[in-house]
DNA sequence: AAGGCTTTGGATAGCGCTATCCTAACGTTA
DNA sequence: TAACGTTAGGATAGCGCTATCCAAAGCCTT
């Protein structure tokens, strides 16, 4: 009695048994021959080639990540997306990855160390091709997950001079004392510091305000309004309103980011409040519309698809298995005066 | 003499069988229990649960995609992320189908069928779970893909009739219409429709506008404004400015968008175009800010957190196999009028 | 008490691909 | 010509997990 073929799962999925059986060579020589490995006789290769094309083979990553212990993948975390910032990034890494067969993977981690911690573990189960993450502040088992991990890792946004990490961004620090400059330069002397979301860089850059104020005498802590709230415009104009009911003698205010600062800017036009006369405002990131401002907005253009494009060009490098030339890039940043100081 | 044991490619991680052995049971039978698939014995359950937690195991998905023919991976595929819009159905989107297990993907598409075919071509590649789409514009080779694949399918945005097709969305064609009724109901004779983009959903909403002015013989095809680029407040202030000079005697205006309605009405401020005396403003979906311009929006509040929710839910029951109640879930919209009108 | 049904756990065999080892078939060198 | 490298293609055996088939054990029936 003939026995029952029993076992089999086949998906209907064209495999690459069906590519090698349509060209006439052993699978292993069609896998090879399709991911461009070492010698396969270029006749072989256009064969193989022809035959995937005709019957409209598509390598399953399951597969492939499995039997290689890797895949394409390359998981990016950011805190939001709902700041045009890290939209920006994103853009330019998947500009960057995606024409070398690699495949971003969006992840959002709402400033929350916790849920991106989670996040990492779901993305490394997946053996990534590589990483990119924001900024250095996160918890100490996500820390080790990357680093016992072995995944190639850029971080992006924030600079360090620590051996073997490899980060692309610019001194938030820097710029933070430069705008400050900027609005002492322009005669102010009462300058406030406006923030909301409280992450890591804008801390840094609330730091870099107060070493300018301080070096010039100027430093006052009742000037610095710091909300934990998400940054919006809404907020930017509640905490404008605040800041003149409160602090009368107010002659500038910096924003950590432009959605507050515009949010202001509007708040200062309902309120009949002349800008820059009788207050200047300044914001940070340069976003999209600060320049539509009524007056304008001086900001910091901050480098973000420049950071995205060389961080994702940094980790494929590393993906190759080559040292890039530079632990850490400082793309800087440009102070861009407008009219509202 | 000894066979050398050669073939060994296992990648140091702790797999199903290093839980079973800890659990004292057999892998199929730790695989169940993790999965909670079937009658498994309560103590059984419990101590390969226990097992897994302590060695820190994470069930590999490529593996786990082979075996079972299909991951928990979601594909999302909106047309930007530079649109506030898109963000937060993806944010709701996540809310939903994250606690399910299911993971995911963000696709952007930068409104190219071209674009979206490709990223559908590979993502179906793993067997994704469900996939969720925005609105119904695509080319004939995604759609047939779609449907080749099997995968459980929810379009976003936009509503539709047909049979087996599951949508959640509004009728942009009533909002479009239901604005320009307020406007007229404003008193206002001559209204523009400034649109940038050129989606399929900006077309129907000047649709909507269309039929509406010829309801009330007002239709004039000059006071259309249609370009192709991408919607910006610096475009939003541009148009708005051409249409200022072209079309003097115009009396109101409706852009497709509010981050082009916001620029118009930066423009007016800066012209000092008084809004609404000489001219009434109204945008379209509400975004952030649009409640702090000067004077604030007129606008409709489209339900985009309600449609990734909602839509979610909908793929969620499909991928359980249950067949959700309606085939097509209209969430409406809601007239906001504001200073602007 | 025997037959039939329903659990519950396990053995087995893949999913589709690639790492690893192997074996011819050629040069090359002395 | 024999010994030795070098390729180019293939055979084999997994990667880690689950679908599928089995078998033993428990529970009802009649």
């Amino acid at each position: 009695m003939e026995p029952t073929e029993r076992k089999r799962r086949h998906s209907g999925r064209t495999t690459l048994t069906d590519v090698a059986l349509a060209a006439e060579v052993s699978p292993i020589t069609a896998s090879r021959a399709l991911r461009g490995e070492r010698g396969v006789a270029a006749d072989l290769v256009e064969r193989v080639k022809r035959a995937a094309e005709q019957l409209g083979y598509v390598p399953d990553p399951a597969a492939r990540a499995l039997a290689s212990q890797r895949s394409t993948q390359v998981p990016v975390l950011v805190p939001l997306l709902s700041n045009a910032l890290f939209v920006d990034v994103l853009e330019a890494v998947h500009h960057t990855l995606l024409p070398h067969g690699y495949q971003p993977l969006i992840g959002v981690t709402h400033y929350e160390p916790q849920e991106e911690e989670q996040l990492l573990r779901s993305y490394l189960a997946h053996r990534p091709a590589g990483l990119l993450l924001t900024g250095f502040d996160r918890t100490e088992a996500a820390r080790q997950m990357v680093a016992a991990s072995g995944v190639p890792c850029v971080y992006l946004m924030e600079l360090t001079q620590a051996r073997n990490v490899f980060c692309v961004g610019f001194s938030q620090l820097d710029a933070g004392h430069a705008i400050t400059e900027h609005l002492i330069g322009r005669g102010r002397r009462r300058i406030a510091f406006v923030a909301a979301q409280l992450d890591p860089r804008t801390m840094q850059r609330a730091e870099g305000y107060r070493r300018c104020l301080r070096q010039h005498g100027l430093y006052d802590a009742r000037l610095e309004l710091l909300s934990p709230q998400a940054s919006s415009m809404r907020l930017g104009g509640e905490l404008f309103e605040d800041l003149l009911r409160t602090r009368a003698d107010v002659d500038a205010v910096l924003f950590c980011n432009d959605d507050l600062a515009q949010g202001g800017l509007l708040t200062a036009l309902r309120l009949g409040v002349n800008v820059p006369d009788r207050i200047a405002v300044a914001g940070f990131n340069d976003l999209s519309g600060s320049d539509q401002m009524v007056p304008p907005l001086t900001t910091v253009r901050t480098p973000r698809s420049a950071i995205g494009e060389s961080g994702a060009q940094m980790l494929l490098d590393l993906m190759r298995g080559q040292v890039p030339v530079r632990n850490s890039v400082d793309l800087g940043f440009e102070l861009t005066v407008r009219g509202s100081s």
